[in-house]
RNA sequence: GGAGGGGUCGCAUAGUGGUCUAGUGCGCCCGCCUCGAAAGCGGGUAGGUCAAAAGCCUCGCGGGUUCGAAUCCCGCCCCCUCCGCCA
């Protein structure tokens, strides 16, 4: 949510910052005119509320009983024309709720511009793509050749976009997980939480998922359960409604989780193999920390990620999204990108496993996470960031397709070979 | 899921229809006192709205009754105890 104070006060510095991402800069007259409205009601009944308040109390203090009944007869009209207002100041108040929440963040002024994906910027490229004296496979072929991918009984179980990893598939995977857990705990300062993968609707609100996408996930019908599509969701909203003390932060956290999307959306796209699939596993890096900080906090959150990627030693690119290509919430973001030699359709593409985000103040304002700057001062909102540490199919994808050798077999990734009993290739 | 008890300003509590603009204790902060500290004494200690003050809103949440609700009624949520079920 953006701040309505900035869009009373600088509204043409809004509307620019929405046309720059492509959204309808009339929006800001109709909040203003909604905000107008609003706090008109509000004074008037808030001054009405007063005089009611006052004389109900004076009704208190009368001895005359006549005069007791005319006063109160009074009151209750007022208190009916309270009602009213009241009322029509709940409908107003709602529809600028409405529409305030639709509304998407501002990209940050280093952000820059353009319409969309194609203006992205590539901002470096680390390491050289390996050269095959071989045609390299597909992960789905190494994969099934190997006995550790079984798409067909995926589906068989769960229709399309599912899949199921078996022995060294499985076992690859988590020794993904807790590698990436174990270098982002032990050497970037993360904590680890373990939180519920299924959330409450107001969670998804606040972290800006619903009102406006939730074609895109999954829900239990009978409770207000909701499946998370990222970790994000409840490590962010574990501070919801809280005010933090400024020693406290930054807070890092990191979650490894299953997520859930419908990829409603994206029918048709990525059908083959593994990399878009409606359950996926993530290791997701999520910070909460002063404003001042957040700008700062981004970049060693996209070099936590890239560790990853260096240690892995897969070729990877850091690729900084134009304003056009920010997602909803971000007012800045970076994609991670591994090379993967054999998945595009003319024999390899970049993998986008990791997108890091400064969502500055707007998922701290509609989750209501607040810090004291300083003891005794009034409290103010956080900035929060988020990054994948990594996406796993994604990384399964890369390290499959990298690692292959011409027999069929992959050589394990050095980093993993502690959490894979010291094995050093995937043999059928 | 069933029965009973309970959710009040960081913590603990008081408050059962109108001086509650919510009292008190603890904790915390400031000051006095002291060489310094403890004790003692005095003061201050939620958030939101508004440029700010006044005012208004918030006593788990949402409705209702009433001139007036922390207080009465209804629904829901959460916590505790017991029972049932169960990794």
């Amino acid at each position: 949510m953006l701040d309505i104070r900035l869009i009373r006060e600088q509204p043409e510095l809004v509307k620019a910052g929405l046309e720059k991402v492509g959204a309808d800069p009339q929006m800001v007259d109709q909040v203003l005119a909604f905000d107008e409205e609003r706090r008109r009601l509000e004074t008037e009944v808030s001054e009405m509320r007063a005089r009611r308040n006052a004389g109900s109390k004076e009704i208190g203090r009368l001895k005359d009983e006549a005069e007791r009944e005319a006063r109160k007869a009074e009151m209750r009209l007022l208190g009916d024309a309270i009602a009213e207002r009241e009322s029509r100041l709940n409908q107003v108040n709602a529809e600028q709720q409405t529409l305030m929440l639709s509304l998407p963040n501002l990209p940050a002024p280093d952000v820059p511009p353009g319409k969309d994906e194609s203006e992205n910027v590539v901002v470096r490229v680390v390491g050289e793509p390996r050269s095959f004296d071989f045609t390299p496979r597909p992960h789905w072929e190494i994969g099934a050749a190997l006995g550790i991918l079984d798409i067909e009984r995926g589906v068989k179980i769960s229709g399309s976009r599912f899949y199921v990893l078996k022995g060294m598939g499985a076992a690859l995977q988590r020794a993904l997980i807790t590698f990436m857990l174990d270098l982002h705990i032990t050497q970037h300062g993360y904590t680890e939480i373990y939180p519920p993968y299924v959330v409450k609707e107001h969670c998804l609100v606040g972290t800006g998922q619903l009102p406006k996408f939730g074609e895109n996930l999954y829900r239990d019908i009978e409770d207000d359960f909701w499946l998370i599509p990222t970790a994000e969701v409840p490590v962010t909203n574990l501070h919801r409604d809280e005010i933090l003390e400024a020693s406290a932060l930054p807070l890092r956290y990191v979650s490894y989780t299953p997520c859930f999307r419908r990829e409603k959306m994206s029918a048709g796209r990525d059908v083959r193999g593994i990399k878009r699939g409606h359950q996926f596993d993530k290791v997701e890096m999520v910070k909460l920390c002063r404003p001042e900080e957040s700008a700062a906090e981004l970049t060693t959150l996209l070099d936590n990620a890239e560790d990853v990627a260096r240690k892995l030693q897969i070729p990877y690119r850091i690729v900084q999204m134009c304003a056009g290509d920010l997602s909803f919430t971000a007012a800045a973001k970076y994609d991670l990108e591994m090379w993967s030699p054999a998945c595009g359709e003319n024999g390899g593409e970049w993998l986008e496993v990791s997108s890091c985000s400064n969502f500055h103040a707007f998922q701290a304002r509609r989750a209501n996470i607040r810090y004291r700057p300083e003891p005794g001062a009034r409290p103010e909102y956080v900035h929060t960031l988020n990054g994948s540490g990594l996406a796993l199919p994604r990384v399964m994808i890369a390290v499959l397709e990298n690692y292959q050798n011409a027999d069929g077999s992959v050589t394990v990734p050095e980093v993993l070979r502690p959490y894979l009993r010291g094995l050093e290739r995937i043999t059928p």
